[in-house]
RNA sequence: CGGAAAGUGGCUCAACUUGGUAGAGCACUUGGUUUGGGACCAAGGGGUUGCAGGUUCAAAUCCUGUCUUUCCGACCA
């Protein structure tokens, strides 16, 4: 029995990703091209994610801020490097009259900028450092091809940025943001990950390295899902963020800047969902139960009113189906929306003293004691999907990540079935080029603490630098 | 920017070849019967056929122009 408003998942991955997007309503087209209205059941899950990050990173002593959306354009200019990056995809605007063409501004691409601009003016001593600000805000980029969440023109995302006093400690905060994101993604998201330093050219415009958190979707494709940017320098002699140090000398700041986006969501349906639709773990999940009276009676109605109320009481969003649509069609509609669990109350069942609780994840049906302490037993399921779903992420990411010695073999396994390609490289970008004629195989991160598998390049059998993790990539 | 295709109620499409009162399914509204895997019956509302011009007694249909969108390529943190 599959949603029949679905594309098959196996048949045309990206037609079943668009279709999961509409039917659970996470987000609908815009007459604006390239820009979703992300609607409510979207929109509540981001607020889930930007509340547990929001936690996290205050935990760590970051602090929120909301700088301005718009970038004069001589600001935007000082550090040549991000601007060299970003031209193409950034939007300018002007007051309108032909004279106002000096004063063109730009619509956020990325802060760094307003931030660096700002930082020059409030730190003067090493006694204001570190500075660790955050905003949760929108930023526009033009791309050409769009798919809702995974690359849109305008998104929601958070962008970190912090100075410090030493190269030390600002590349410690680099490390922290990255643990703080793989952990997100694990514990809560459910999705491994697997973390390293971008090759120089995979790198973000302006930094001196970039560490990436790389996910592996359903089909064995990579979707970069987070990065923490070591700046070193760069941008505090661009924008002249200095201050006295303890041996009262002028010093440049150490800066750092990390982000991630409302591409996780795309990230989130791509790894977990299926042909009926959205499935999410529970951590993450707006609402996690979902109880369904078949129809309603009065004892259904007393039952249902108290289990309500009593799983309410132990910390769990729930709702209940009053609607009088049929039974069927409430059950397809819990799970296209992936509430991980769902509750059928109905009179037979009562009579026969039991209630139902079905899993999303696996849609199998627990029949339990009506009786019996059916909170303890929810709150127990919950976690058992949320784990579940991560070991059959991470089997699945097993299945598909392989070792490559040779070219050819890369050629095959790509043209076999795409996934996590553990290959070295002598660190020349001709190699990295190459790599890409392979349906657009691209270095995803190099992989620091893992032992090399051979000891020549992949692509030109030259000395090899880096274990390298390759993919192609959304 | 190159190549291809498509524009008809909210959505998916039909009618176009051969000009003659714009139609179906889904969705929506109302009433009733239903409800253990996407219920059924009845009634109802909603479209100057992307836009502009031309041919004709008559244009969704033929002709010209124009705009938009989608796909492929190129491009892409």
């Amino acid at each position: 029995m599959k949603n029949k408003s679905i594309t098959s998942r196996d048949e045309d991955f990206a037609k079943w990703y668009t279709d999961v997007v509409q039917a659970a309503h996470l987000a609908a087209y815009s007459n604006v091209k390239g820009c979703i209205v992300m609607e409510p059941n979207g929109y509540a899950i981001w607020e889930k994610i930007q509340k547990t990050l929001d936690e996290m990173f205050k935990e760590t002593g970051h602090q929120n801020i909301c700088m301005p959306l718009l970038i004069p354009e001589n600001l935007m200019r000082k550090e040549s490097d991000l601007i060299n990056g970003f031209a193409p995809e950034v939007a300018w605007v002007t007051k309108g009259g032909e004279k106002d063409l000096d004063e063109r501004m730009c619509i956020r691409p990325t802060s760094e900028t307003l931030f660096s601009d700002y930082y020059s003016t409030i730190v003067k001593s090493y006694r204001d450092l570190p500075v660790k600000y955050n905003q949760w805000c929108n930023v526009l980029r033009w791309e050409k091809e769009t798919r809702p969440f995974l690359r849109s023109r305008e998104f929601l995302w958070q962008e970190g940025h912090t100075i410090h006093e030493t190269s030390e400690e600002a590349e410690q905060e680099t490390r922290l943001m990255l643990d703080i994101y793989r952990k997100f993604f694990e514990e809560y998201l459910a999705i491994p990950v697997i973390t390293g330093k971008k090759t120089e050219k995979e790198k973000f415009a302006g930094a001196e390295y970039t560490l990436t958190v790389e996910a592996m979707m359903y089909n064995g494709v990579s979707l970069q899902s987070g990065t923490s940017h070591y700046f070193g320098q760069k941008f505090s002699k661009a924008y002249n963020i200095k201050f006295l140090d303890r041996n009262n000398e002028w010093q440049y700041a150490y800066q750092t800047s990390w982000g991630v986006s409302t591409r996780m969501i795309g990230g989130l349906i791509m790894v977990h969902s299926d042909d009926n639709g959205l499935v999410l773990p529970p951590k993450i999940a707006p609402k996690q139960v979902i109880i369904i009276p078949i129809k309603e009676s009065e004892t259904v109605s007393a039952y249902v009113s108290t289990l309500e109320k009593d799983l309410k009481d132990k910390g769990l969003t729930v709702s209940v189906d009053h609607s009088d649509k049929s039974a069927g069609f409430k059950f397809a509609e819990a799970e296209v929306n992936g509430i991980p669990v769902r509750i059928e109350v109905g009179d037979r069942d009562l009579q026969e003293g039991k209630i139902t609780l079905v899993r999303r994840d696996t849609r199998e049906k627990i029949e339990v004691a009506k009786e019996s302490d059916i909170s303890s037993k929810v709150i127990e399921l919950l976690d058992t999907i949320q784990k579940d779903m991560y070991d059959r992420a991470k089997e699945r990411r097993e299945e598909f990540t392989y070792e490559a010695h040779n070219y050819s073999e890369v050629e095959k396994i790509m043209n076999n079935h795409p996934g996590f390609v553990k290959a070295m490289w002598c660190g020349d970008p001709e190699c990295e080029l190459k790599m890409k004629e392979i349906k657009g195989t691209k270095s995803r991160c190099i992989l620091e603490n893992e032992k090399p598998i051979d000891d020549k390049c992949v692509v030109c059998g030259k000395p090899a630098k880096h274990l390298v993790v390759w993919d192609i990539q959304y």
